[in-house]
DNA sequence: TCGAATTGTTTTAAGCCTAAAATGTTTCTC
DNA sequence: GAGAAACATTTTAGGCTTAAAACAATTCGA
């Protein structure tokens, strides 16, 4: 006859030794509504930006990075804060300054970096592109009250958290 | 000298007058950290799918479509439900259809439609991958509370819904 | 019933994106 | 100071993605 201890023990062991597959239907759920969310707002400012700029979301996204560093950015720097690979910054980079609206220094201190900076005509356009984007924004999310506002940011900063560490735990 | 009635509406027309540009920083910050989660997220199921199963994150997603459809789709339909455009499902079904996973017919009623389902090779390889991605996403989301899952899921749906809203009003 | 819209899919042209290998540069270490 | 390790970027190969035009089949309306 089992003490008490064993008893729990078995549950525990049972759980594992039928390998009962634990229900993450709610996480699940949650990840393919952010998902669609995140799909529905990126596919309506992309529609927009090209019919009323005529200009491609990564190359917009891209300026965006750039306009909030005036002493320009390294291509690592970027590819790190947009979380794409190093390769597509590359080509992204190229047509953009092929356009003008990128400038392409190597630095004078090693010779490895290139550093990139909106031009005039590149900041200038961003800035046209950003206050009319900005309010494709505000309507998109405009039945969210301050508080759901808040409340959202507390979340998403909270998921961020717990999938950077996840991710850093399955691959240190 | 002006009533009172007078100053308030100075105060209206002159937010008008002088396009007061609206502050619109809190929904543009909430957009960024919505799209940080998501981007985060789907990049760690990406690599993940293509180290354990050598499978793309597109190809799983569309597996995953038809899983929940056991008389098969039509391209449209899978087309509205991945949110993406017709084009790109067309060259998705012909590689999962020459690696065998899917089956593609002409509906007999409608020679336009196309009509694809998994195959049973198809369904075996879907059935191993998703049962380990949810895990995954478990894992990623595992610092969350069920009250926080709770939350975000109708927070989530209040922000689609708005999106759609103003998404619809845009373009009807 | 005949032509005009509508619908479902494919094609086209261009660009985006990734992982992995290659190239050039700097730094570290002995 | 020479070689090894680390770093920044580019190249490569392949796949994904879109918008728009083209094509094919059905449905609608006079």
């Amino acid at each position: 006859m089992p003490a008490v201890s064993d008893c729990i023990e078995m549950l525990d062991s049972e759980t594992k030794a039928a390998e009962t597959p634990e229900d993450h239907a709610e996480e699940l759920r949650l990840w393919l509504r952010l998902l669609t969310c995140t799909t529905l707002i990126e596919g309506e400012v992309r529609g927009r930006l090209r019919q009323r700029f005529d200009v491609t979301l990564p190359r917009f996204d891209l300026m965006a990075q750039l306009d909030k560093a005036p002493d320009g950015m390294t291509l690592s720097d970027v590819s790190k804060r947009m979380m794409v690979s190093n390769g597509n910054v590359t080509g992204l980079v190229e047509r953009l300054v092929e356009s003008g609206h990128l400038d392409r220094r190597t630095s004078e201190t090693d010779r490895r970096v290139q550093v990139i900076r909106l031009t005039k005509l590149g900041r200038a356009e961003f800035r046209r592109m950003a206050a009319e984007h900005e309010t494709w924004i505000a309507e998109l999310f405009a039945d969210l009250t301050p508080k759901d506002v808040r409340e959202l940011m507390r979340l998403l900063a909270k998921t961020k958290a717990s999938a950077q560490k996840s991710a850093g735990r399955h691959r240190p």
